[in-house]
Order: C-alpha cells, then structure tokens, then sequence
DNA sequence: TATTGTTATACTCTATAACTATA
DNA sequence: TATAGTTATAGAGTATAACAATA
C-alpha cells in the first residue's frame, strides 16, 4: 500500500518541491544583497513600479501590486526621506498623491538594477548561455499556467497561507 | 548612463525573479492543498523527516533540519495528539524522546505524498514529460549551486533575512 | 456619504531567553 | 555543571479596523 503510493510519485524530490527551495533561497539572496544599499526587496520593488508607471496614487499602486494601501505608507516615507521619491499632492482632488521618482531616486534604481543584474549571474552561475535561455522559456510558461503578473513579487500578495 | 545600465541587465525578467515568483507561488498552494488535510508545510515536514530517519530526538531533528529546537515542540504536539508521532522517552537517558512515526502516522504521510504528487502535476502542467525531466536537470544543478540540502525545506531555516 | 491616506490595534510567527528534569 | 525538552517573553511583519482630511 505504501510503497503502491510511493511508485506514483515520479522523482524523489520533484520540480515542485525544487522551485519552492530554490525560490526561497534566491529570494533570501536577493534581500541579502539588496540590503547591502539599505534597501528591501519591497523597497526596490516599488521602485521598480514607481518608474515603470509615475503618477499613480498610493491606492492605484497598491492595486497594481494587489496589497494593501495601508503596507505602502512606511515603505514611501523611508523612499521620501530617502529623497527618492516624491508624493505630489494633486491640486484638483487634493486626497491623492501622485508617486514619483526624483533624480535621486533613478540613481537608487540604477543600483538596484546592478544588484539584480548580479543576482541573476549567481543564481545562475551553473548554468550555459543557452541553459538560461531554456530555463527561462520553461519558466514562463509555468509562471503564466500558475496567473502569475509579470514583474509583481508574490511577496506583495494578499494570501492567508503560511510564507514557505 | 540608465539606458547604459538597462543594457546589462540579459532579460526584462530574469531566470532569478521568475524562480522566486514561482517559489512563492507553489509553497502557498502546497500550504492550501496541505491545509486540506489539516496540516501545514512544516507538519507534512516532519513527517517525511521521521519517516526517513526514525528515533532520532528533538534536538537531533532540529540539527537536519536547521532550526531551533525549540520551534519543533508544537508541531510535534500537533502530530502526537493527532496520533501520527510517538515520542518514546529513552530508558537509558530519560531526557531523549526519540521520534517514530506511528501506524497512523505512516498512513497520513501516505495522504502527504499524494498531496504532494497532485502538487507536482499541478505546477508542472504545462510541461511535457521530456520537459520536466529537462527542468529537473537544471533545477537540480542550481540547488546544488545554492548549497540546498537535498529534502530539507528553506522554511526551516534560520535566516535573518525577509521571508519574500 | 464616499474616498485617500494615515495611524492604531490585534494577530501570527519565530527567535531568544528562562525554566524543569534528568544526568 | 551540562544537556534535552518545554514554556515564557519579546520582536518583526502584516492584516484589519478606526481615523482625519477632502470631495
């Protein structure tokens, strides 16, 4: 009976089980890294969303992140105080603030692109140019079978479930 | 100067954010899935670890697997009121509980691996055989690169980095 | 009254430090 | 005194609920 269930299994430690470990620890890598310019990956994150669509308000952005408004507020002041980002306060419906970046701001996202470009080099150290290309097409694909956004970290989601 | 450092970077989204989206995403369906037997990743865990290497105590299970001993003790009390462990205390040193699965114990592990094979599929759906083996084969070689030991879940450990 | 942003509260998780019982 | 297991304490992180300002 036990060993009839084992045989169904196909490896011992599946692609499953693989993705979530190493996905675990790239993210730890990655906070790691980035916390090297004082950063978090949620703070490089909206960084990275900021400048890919300057002008949101905060409530706008949270959506797009699919979070809470309420988990953006201390990560902009640390931005703002930062001297990274600005919060515009729109002077025709003065409840919004429209998010940007300052100069100083692309200057951070310009080192937190070289931290990720970096990150990308080790995770992937073993691997060949062309390994990469074919990891990459697998990877998509199951990115887009489990509807994940492109570009939006999990880590900003709005799950009940357990972290790892 | 932020064109010329975008030009670094080798993809839009690179093999490291994918896997770490992915991660993210399997480990929070396996919890959903795994909740559906009234457990959580961590119990389904333990139970493969005693299951693997039975008798060993708190403190030995805790070195394997990484944590603090301390984190144990109420998982392990979940599994035994559920009848699924025994802690047999050691007659010769009656300070040592060595961990042994029960017959009950060995069943749900049974409902265990059949979550996780539904699991598999599930992630992997989009592949075709040849590919799945052709995934593993990479994955494999990055978590050998990642310094990940082979079974042993990264929730377990003692990080301090961010959980995402 | 409804909405934006903010602050406050409560809850979960876990790391650390006491504590007990055995040796 | 040293170790295995347990319990208690404290801290981080976050989801939810209240709140103030504006419309």
């Amino acid at each position: 009976m036990r060993a009839n269930e084992k045989a169904r299994i196909p490896r011992r430690h599946g692609n499953a089980f693989l993705l979530t470990q190493i996905g675990a620890r790239a993210a730890q890598r990655y906070g790691e890294r980035i916390g090297g310019i004082e950063l978090t990956p949620a703070h490089s994150g909206l960084l990275f969303a900021i400048d890919r669509e300057p002008g949101l308000s905060q409530q706008a952005l949270a959506a797009k992140l699919d979070t809470a408004a309420t988990r953006l507020v201390a990560l902009l002041d640390d931005l703002e105080q930062r001297g990274a980002i600005e919060r515009r306060r729109n002077p025709e419906d003065r409840r919004h603030n429209a998010l940007h970046l300052t100069e100083a701001g692309a200057g951070l996202l310009d080192e937190v692109r070289a931290v990720a470009a970096a990150h990308e080099r080790d995770v992937t150290a073993p691997l060949t140019e062309a390994e990469r290309a074919q990891l990459h097409g697998l990877l998509t694909r199951i990115a887009d079978h489990l509807g994940l956004t492109p570009g939006v970290h999990p880590g900003y989601r709005n799950y009940g479930g357990d972290c790892p």
